[in-house]
Order: C-alpha cells, then sequence, then structure tokens
DNA sequence: CCCTCATATGTCAGTCACTGTCGTCAACTA
DNA sequence: TAGTTGACGACAGTGACTGACATATGAGGG
C-alpha cells in the first residue's frame, strides 16, 4: 500500500474549487487549499505553477482533442469549418460535464486574474489550432484569421451555453454562431 | 513651485519599460523602477493596481477612441465594419509610435504574465466595441461577435506590423487582413 | 534479503508583490 | 490665518512563490 493518499491533485483540484466557491478566489490561501487536501503549500505548488493554475488542469486534455480532431478532418474541409467542428468536438465533451463547468465558470467570472488565465488559455487553443491548420497546407495568415475566429465563436456559444437555461446543446450553439458569424461578415 | 517633481505617472512608465527592457519584466522589482523614477514603491502602487498595469495606461485612450469612433460612424454602416473602422483609426494612432510599440512589445512577448494582461485589455476593448454597437441597435450576439472577430483581425495585424521590416501601415494590415478574413470565412 | 535509487512529500527560510495605516508638508480655500 | 486637500514617505504586515535540504516508501538489482 502507498505511502501517501493516491491522487494528490485530483484532491488539490477539488479543494481549490470548493473553496473558490465558499469564499471567493482571493479570499483562499493556498495553504487552506493544502490543509483541505491533506498536503501541504509547496506540494501544491509542485503540482500547479500557481493559485490560478489549479482551475486550468483540463486545458491540456482539450488542446489535444482540438488539434487530433483538426489533423483527421477531411483535407477538402475548409480551415475555418475544420476549426470549428473540432471546438464543436471539446463542446460535447464539456456538455457531458455542464454542472463542473458552471461552477467553475462562476469562480473565473468572479476574478479577473482568473479570467486573465483564462484568456492566455483560449489564445493558447487557438495558437494550436493555427499551427494544425499550417501543417494542413494552410497560409500563415488564413489559418492564425481561422484559428482566432473560431476560438471567437466559442467563447461566445460557452457565453451563452452557461447563462441560458439549457434549451440547445453546446455543440449546437457552437454551430448556431458560426452560421450568425458568417451573416455578419459576408459583405454586401 | 511645486513640492514634487512633475508628471510622476510618465517617469514611472519611462523607468519601468527601460528597466523591462534591460533585464526583463521579472528580474526587476518595483523599488527598482520607484528609485528611478525618483519616487517610492508605495507611490507606484498609488499610480498603478500592479506592475502589470504600468505598460497599460495608453488602452483607456484606447478604448475612448473606438467608442467615438463606432458612435459617430454612418448608421447605415455595417456593425462588423464599423468596428473595422474604428480600429483602423485606432491603428493609426499607433502607427504615430510605432518604435515605442515596439518596445513594448518585445516585452510584452518576453513575458507570459504581460500577455495575460495584453488579452485582457484587449477583450476590454471587445466587450467596449460590442457595447457601442448594441446602442446602435445592433443584435445582441452579432453585437460580440463583430467585435470580437474586429479584435481578432486587429491582433493579427499588429503582429506582421511589428514583425515584418514596414511595408505596410498598421491600418493597412487591417484592411488586408479584414479583406482576408471575409474570404476566409465566406461559405462555399 | 539487502542495498540503492527514484519519487512524492514535508520543513524551513527567504524574496518580493501588494496593502493598511499613519505622518508630513506644500498648495489651495474660506 | 486656520483648516483642508493632495501627493508623497515610512513602516509593518500578509501571502504567493522559490530554493535547499530532509525523509520515507516502493521498485528493481544483486
Amino acid at each position: 500500500m502507498s505511502r501517501w493518499e493516491p491522487n494528490a491533485r485530483g484532491r488539490l483540484e477539488q479543494a481549490a474549487l470548493e473553496l473558490y466557491l465558499e469564499r471567493g478566489f482571493e479570499q483562499t490561501t493556498v495553504a487552506e487549499i493544502a490543509k483541505r487536501a491533506g498536503l501541504t503549500e509547496r506540494t501544491f505548488f509542485r503540482h500547479y505553477a500557481d493559485k490560478r493554475e489549479v482551475l486550468f488542469a483540463g486545458a491540456a486534455l482539450l488542446e489535444e482533442l482540438l488539434v487530433s480532431t483538426v489533423t483527421n478532418a477531411p483535407i477538402d474541409l475548409a480551415p475555418i469549418d475544420a476549426a470549428v467542428a473540432s471546438l464543436e468536438a471539446a463542446g460535447a465533451l464539456l456538455q457531458e460535464r455542464r454542472p463542473f463547468a458552471q461552477q467553475r465558470y462562476a469562480v473565473i467570472a468572479a476574478n479577473p486574474e482568473l479570467q486573465e488565465r483564462e484568456l492566455i488559455k483560449l489564445a493558447s487553443l487557438a495558437a494550436a489550432l493555427a499551427d494544425t491548420l499550417r501543417k494542413r497546407g494552410v497560409g500563415n495568415t488564413a489559418a492564425s484569421l481561422s484559428a482566432e475566429v473560431a476560438i471567437a465563436v466559442f467563447k461566445i456559444a460557452f457565453e451563452r451555453w452557461i447563462v441560458e437555461t439549457n434549451t440547445q446543446s453546446l455543440p449546437q450553439l457552437i454551430r448556431t454562431s458560426f452560421d450568425e458569424l458568417k451573416t455578419v461578415t459576408a459583405g454586401k
């Protein structure tokens, strides 16, 4: 049998989310999170670079999903369609964890520092998407534009998904927003 | 005659940019910035909420420019065109301070914390743009989409403007990128 | 079965960003 | 002239984050 309780990261993430919800992000100290997880402050920082990062462990998984989806998309699919399709896949994943996503969103929405981290994670996803598109032969600017725009569509769909009283699924909202985007950018 | 040297904020911003360029952001302490500006650390924090904010004093000005440009745009101009036009105006402003913009970009590009701040400032500009569009009667989602997409275009044009050896002006690059965006999002 | 080594953790001291509080002094105002 | 305000300095405190070193266990080799 192990010397320590298993799943230290899971316990830290759980404890952090709980405390951020109970007292707010700023009013929670890392020492408190660690204590609730049965660990020390130092151990927290061995698992997460900082106090914010503990809320963003899922980002790496999401990035893998986006990249592999775009990589495996039919080569004749337009760049923006490939990017949006990958976000629909990511949306399907999030759809399964809506309560968690809502709690997490509530915490992030209440704190600007966390919003900053969220934005850089999204920017990182956009960069990964753009890279993947370039590997499909898409031009530099077109790749960046497609990726950034797709992420913008995702952001807006995600917010509606969180706020609205569950009428459409997240993938549906992404598709709807994407359609509206086409209307918006269509020159006359 | 005044008790203190005038323009404390200007001195702090100048000192901070210099030091961030010389040693890097992380290797610079707020005490050093304050000392170079002839002030104390405490006074630094009276002028700027944190160590990063000193690099982002211009954002408020930019936001005013965007909002007033969109507000005064012809009412029959499409939302996305109004948003992009306002960013062209902002681009013209930046065009006049290219060396400063390049130094500032170099500092920010070298540090993730500063990139986070940059992203939230851009998101704030997008939110202000979207609000202004809504006041013109644009629908909720269309306003957000137009604003986010316009900012995405701006980001990509800005990076090209910084990197490329001055072939096109920033407003020109914004226009070019916007045209490419229309191509990219045009469904077949 | 013992030795060694890698791993996950604890302990402790230290730096620095940021805050609250109080004191100071010139300039303005009644 | 007396009070008020505004910009700053001085100082102590909290908490995020880091570096260095210690410790215990499970795995693998001999």
